[in-house]
DNA sequence: GCACTCCTGACCAAGAAGGTCAGGAAAGTC
DNA sequence: GACTTTCCTGACCTTCTTGGTCAGGAGTGC
């Protein structure tokens, strides 16, 4: 139940291109790399990924660079994760709603189901738009406004 | 942002032993390991966890086994997924709240915060005695009863 | 004393995490 | 056409995690 490095960097190099959108021309990685201090080398194979999952576009040589496939109103923190770090919320590797649960633990599969939902609740709401612009769907501010949500446990 | 064959055997072991708390006398390991088909000698390991973390005792010899250390509607699935995982949702194994962002993901700090209170919001919620009635809370069920929160994507 | 059951640490193979390295292949510039 | 720039790709590497197994020790009950 843990997010990933390359996961992490993946959204914060998304949000960089979300933000350059803008400006009409690609952003290189290095830009990229030392915008959010990423290892550049790492961060490559990264976009590179993303690029295979038609987030990001590229194009090489001298004025080369990255940029988003679409709007990044359009793009969505979930799309990314699972870009790079493949299905959200599997039970040891397979999808909760393929696993067979018998005797007592028959109503675990509810629970993961609804792990998965909640997952998906937050992600798939949270656009590379919102992210730059602060201003983060209801769901997620509302989640994220209690005292509590930032204490650890 | 998966959940591992730990946990997973973590929840189902005590379900086992919250459904036989009227009995009155310990569980084998044994048993546990058979009704929910778990390799034993593994979930020795996890049942010991569970014990370092107060959530299980046990007893040797003859007469042994294992039982809830509290009664099964205090016992929740975070406790026991923290027990045999480690601290939920944190980001380069780092709780999110120590993070610092900057540039254009500054605000990606609150959505893994909203991330692990969605989590904590499902896990804290459900416990041992919900999983094994089948009556699950309100949040648990309403997110597990949509038709979407069971299809792969 | 003996059987039973948990307790504990050592070990192990495979895979993932988090990178680095080296070179190749497009694209633009002179 | 040569050269530079920047992405593209695969190979490699170290450390940690996952998902176990093995062997023996230590309480407990009869």
């Amino acid at each position: 139940m843990r997010v990933s490095a390359k996961a992490d960097y993946a959204v914060r190099a998304a949000a960089e291109l979300a933000a350059a959108q803008s400006e009409e021309a690609p952003v290189k990685g290095e830009r990229l790399a030392e915008a959010q201090d990423i290892p550049l080398q790492f961060l490559e194979h990264i976009l590179l990924e993303l690029k295979h999952h038609g987030i990001v576009r590229a194009r090489r040589g001298a004025k080369g660079g990255y940029w988003l496939a679409r709007p990044a109103d359009e793009v969505t923190v979930a799309e990314i994760v699972r870009a790079v770090e493949g299905p959200i919320a599997h039970v040891q590797s397979t999808p909760p709603e393929d696993i067979e649960y018998r005797g007592n633990s028959k109503h675990l599969q509810e629970v993961w189901i609804a792990v998965r939902a909640s997952l998906r609740s937050v992600l798939e709401q949270v656009t590379l738009a919102d992210l730059v612009s602060g201003e983060l769907p209801s769901v997620v501010s509302d989640l994220a406004s209690s005292k509590d949500a930032w204490v650890a446990r």
